[in-house]
DNA sequence: TTACAAAACTAACGGTTATTAGTTTTTGTA
DNA sequence: TACAAAAACTAATAACCGTTAGTTTTGTAA
């Protein structure tokens, strides 16, 4: 009897979904083919099927992978002792470094989620909501010990999320700015504001 | 002979680009087909090439407005007296009100342009790069001026960019708060941070 | 070598797409 | 009422799509 499953085909498929990641994000989930899919990965069409059920499917992993990344993150830092400026600080931190390192499978899930199946669509959806609630009540205790401005949490979260994913129009000006001043400076910027009141800036640089 | 042309072949033409946005808006502009189109308007399918030259030109008519808008509204700001962080106020209440009122329209030019075919794909891009620079130079006086932190101009621009433009999330939450609200803490975010200050704050990582 | 499964291939299917051609209906005016 | 243009319709086309069926090749273990 051969061997269940060797190495070479768990490895095989994530070579299809990592192209897959890189295609869809290129070309969108919709304009995408199996065709063009196949000839990145060095196969013809009908060849992926030896390793996927479908397209769809591709992008159901691609999608959840990185929602689960980001829950477990969330997850992890609550279980921290820091203040909630200071876990404010760690997702930020952790949402820039994502989306610097796994860009292909980020801007995915943030932009072909939408042609996600049923049960999945629904899945994901609910899983992203409870996200921004947790991110919510972090910011409400905030308020609440002083720590934080008295604006609303969700405007708040709205704002962060929003501004961490535009890292995705990063790549065109990645030659002129370190990533480590990048983070230090949207972290400031989100948290600290951009202003300079008439007490603090020893800013340096 | 007849007019040149009716007022009515006019307007049903800018029906079509009404509907052809919010189609496009929630299903993406491949997964949206001229059939659907069609039964949004109120015709067949064929009918539609008596208005218009191809699906295409709807989305080039619906990127090129929302951009233009965008480009003379900034013109407008800069031929005004207004300080640096007014300037900044001024743009960023814009870009709120612009996402607020024309939702379908910025939405497809924020996440369909991929699709325009060139020459328009480098036009609206050069057309948003430019955008982007002016800010650039805005923040970059603001920062001589010593009306804003040292921070990275273009980090700022982005961080601002992203932000006002993730109010196309915004729906979800539309009946929990007013819009009044939502601009103005908005606004004292991106520009004067979040976290209350009362000391100068020597955090760093 | 033999045997068998994994994985490649070719060919083809049914379905959908934007768009064109050609024809009929509607509409506005002279 | 008559006429011409605008705008609707039906029918059809060629191009692609994801996927299946059936067959051949490849790789590995006995």
């Amino acid at each position: 009897m051969a061997k269940i499953k060797p190495e070479k085909n768990t490895s095989k498929k994530e070579v299809i979904i990592k192209k897959a990641a890189s295609l869809f994000r290129i070309k969108g989930f919709n304009a995408a083919s199996m065709r063009e899919l196949a000839e990145d990965v060095g196969v013809e069409a009908p060849s992926l099927y030896n390793h996927i059920g479908s397209k769809s499917e591709l992008l159901q992993i691609i999608c959840f992978k990185v929602a689960n990344q980001f829950t477990s993150q969330l997850n992890h830092v609550e279980n921290t002792n820091n203040t909630v400026t200071g876990k404010l600080e760690l997702i930020i931190r952790f949402h820039i470094n994502m989306m610097l390192g796994e860009f292909d499978e980020i801007f995915v899930a943030n932009h072909e989620w939408k042609y996600l199946q049923e049960p999945f669509l629904s899945n994901f959806l609910n899983q992203r909501r409870n996200y921004e609630k947790h991110l919510v009540a972090i910011i409400e205790e905030g308020v609440k010990r002083k720590e934080l401005k008295n604006i609303n949490p969700y405007v708040a979260v709205l704002t962060i999320l929003s501004a961490v994913r535009g890292l995705e129009f990063w790549q065109r000006h990645k030659k002129n700015i370190s990533t480590k001043v990048l983070e230090d400076d949207m972290v400031t910027h989100l948290l600290k504001g951009m202003t300079l009141l008439l007490q603090t800036q020893k800013h340096k640089k």
